[in-house]
RNA sequence: GGCCCCAUCGUCUAGUCAGGCCUAGGACACUGGACUUUCGAUCCAGUAACAGGGGUUCAAAUCCCCUUGGGGUCACCA
């Protein structure tokens, strides 16, 4: 058994598109579960200029993912380079041998002429194939063409008498007729090779024994296969996975149509998410990160567990009724096998409910620190906190349980970090709880019994309350619901008594004091 | 348009290769109920799918053919 290594190939784009992290992701699976390589190609070809404030972002999604390279950037291997701006010699010999070998050809027809045969051909609606003439001129003819520079690209000469076929390892088996494809240019006219030949090339020079890609590579299958064939190299292995389709789509999720998602009904909470959560925290907005990004998601605070879990069921399941999913477990159950043929829109859904049940298996302390970091970001905590402080946040993720989904969350809850005098009422949490008839001189009552209550904990308070309705004979929500509004300044929360034990007697009794007020001013409205 | 791929609940999927165990299973979402101080969570219950048409067979979601629908790709992009 040969050795099974695997490889992504990302451009410099400067984000991680969530899409390709999948796809990412079953390679590097298919190499784990084998026990292999995972390899990391840099197809920076097009020569941006800061190739490397580009390609941080994708370094970081691996990285953040857990999601190890083996060859690559960074770590190198005895492949390299892993930068196909830096193999140019080795495009360069492959050249040369096919040339040798006359199974590629200069093409010395300027575009314009390939574009009328072209247009021609669909005139007669016929398929196009080269017209070959430079096929036609001697060797004497070609040398003189190159030696005074003729504009020329060079093509790979398609043997037109013969199949492709390929076993694609999800698609089964898939043939094309070579007599319709045209001869691809392999170089340009500058010199710098073309993908389809630049990918056999390394994929060929790395070793690479399985090519596992998106379903939208399939048409460039038969070109690299022709390509291999000519080179005399084998052919690795190809398993074409379905593409990702935007959330209640049947299209491939793409960054170009991030203004569409907007109004997606699938896709608009994260939109909303993103300009709430980014905003707070000094990362701009939904504009700067967004859901097709996977920095999006690490941004707002969910787990790589979380997303890995909904990443992996993206097209592959391992029975009929396993969807929790840890790396562990996904990893040694992948096979190829078992990749699904359609295409899978992302579920958002699905990935929060993924998200709930891995944070849920996380320590406290363990989401201390991710709301710890939250909080810092956005100001709330002015330094890292003490041992009191972070005891104190302690007691507030523990109140919340899981309604802290990212830890983004911890956001919401600013209002037991703000003095009595600092917070924010909800206007129509006060009119709806505060303003109500009555409602005010019960929570003063109220307010008498918190200040004389001997013990200041989550089940005396809850007696306290319950006797207090009774004996006013009131019911419960005739003042839970007014003093939730005072001591936090919103209609909605974690449990009430837990509440009121976290800010304490003292914060408790000034806010009352605030609200009761509140309550009082004039209706102006 | 050419070439290629795909087709099971709203969504992700199991079942398809080796036809019967499928009166099609699970999960998410949704609806109803229980619990409850709000939100959330939880527990129970429910709605909901083999694109259509022909074959083959004792038997087809599963095999074959056609139709329809959806999608990808057709560059000196990757």
């Amino acid at each position: 058994m040969t050795t099974i290594r695997t490889r992504f190939a990302p451009s410099p784009t400067g984000y991680m598109h969530i899409g390709g992290m999948r796809t990412a992701l079953f390679n590097w699976l298919w190499a784990r579960h084998n026990g292999g390589q995972f390899i990391l190609r840099i197809d920076d070809t097009d020569q941006q200029r800061n190739v490397e404030d580009a390609l941080a972002p994708i370094l970081d999604a691996f990285k953040w993912l857990g999601l190890e390279w083996d060859e690559g950037p960074e770590c190198g291997g005895p492949h390299g380079p892993y930068f196909q701006s830096q193999r140019g010699e080795l495009y360069t010999d492959a050249v040369q041998q096919l040339l040798d070998e006359g199974k590629a050809y200069y093409c010395f027809d300027p575009p314009a002429v390939i574009q009328s045969d072209r247009e021609a051909a669909e005139k007669e609606k016929r398929n196009y194939l080269n017209i070959r003439r430079s096929l036609e001129l001697t060797p004497d003819q070609v040398q003189e063409n190159l030696d005074s520079d003729v504009a020329h690209v060079i093509r790979l000469l398609v043997p037109r008498d013969q199949k492709v076929e390929i076993e694609d390892h999800v698609r089964g088996h898939v043939e094309w007729d070579c007599g319709l494809i045209a001869d691809p240019v392999i170089v340009r006219s500058n010199g710098s090779p073309l993908y389809n030949f630049a990918t056999v090339v390394d994929d060929s020079q790395m070793q690479i024994s399985h090519v596992i890609r998106a379903e939208e590579h399939l048409s460039n299958t038969p070109v690299q296969a022709l390509i291999y064939e000519a080179l005399g190299r084998p052919l690795p292995e190809f398993a074409h996975i379905p593409f990702v389709t935007a959330p209640g789509t049947s299209k491939k999720l793409s960054k170009r149509d991030i203004g569409k998602y907007r109004n997606n009904p699938k896709f608009r909470k994260m939109f909303e998410a993103g300009d709430n959560v980014f905003s707070k925290i000094g990362l701009g907005d939904s504009d700067t990160l967004n859901p097709v990004m996977v920095e999006y998601y690490e941004k707002i605070g969910y787990l790589p567990s979380g997303v890995l879990n909904a990443l992996s069921r993206l097209g592959w399941s391992l029975d009929d009724k396993t969807e929790i999913l840890s790396l562990d477990t996904v990893i040694e159950n992948f096979t190829l096998e078992r990749v699904v043929k359609s295409p899978a829109g992302l579920d958002l859904e699905k990935l929060a409910n993924f998200q709930v049940h891995w944070m849920t298996e996380l320590e406290l302390g363990t989401k201390v620190d991710m709301c710890v970091d939250y909080l810092r970001r956005a100001n709330i905590l002015e330094a890292d906190p003490d041992e009191a402080m972070t005891a104190y946040i302690g007691e507030i993720i523990e109140a919340m349980g899981d309604r802290l989904k990212v830890a983004a969350d911890i956001l919401d809850y600013s209002e037991f970090f703000l003095d009595h005098n600092e917070i924010e009422y909800e206007e129509k949490a006060v009119k709806k709880r505060l303003k109500k008839e009555g409602a005010a001189a019960i929570l003063a009552k109220f307010r008498q019994r918190l200040e004389s209550a001997e013990a200041f904990d989550v089940e005396s308070l809850d007696k306290l309350m319950h006797d207090f309705v009774e004996s006013e004979e009131i019911k419960i929500g005739d003042i839970i619901h007014a003093a939730r509004v005072a001591v936090t300044g919103k209609s909605v929360g974690f449990g009430m008594f837990e509440s009121l034990v976290i800010l304490g007697r003292d914060q408790c009794l000034a806010r009352i004091d605030r609200a009761l007020k509140l309550a009082e001013s004039s209706d102006a409205e």
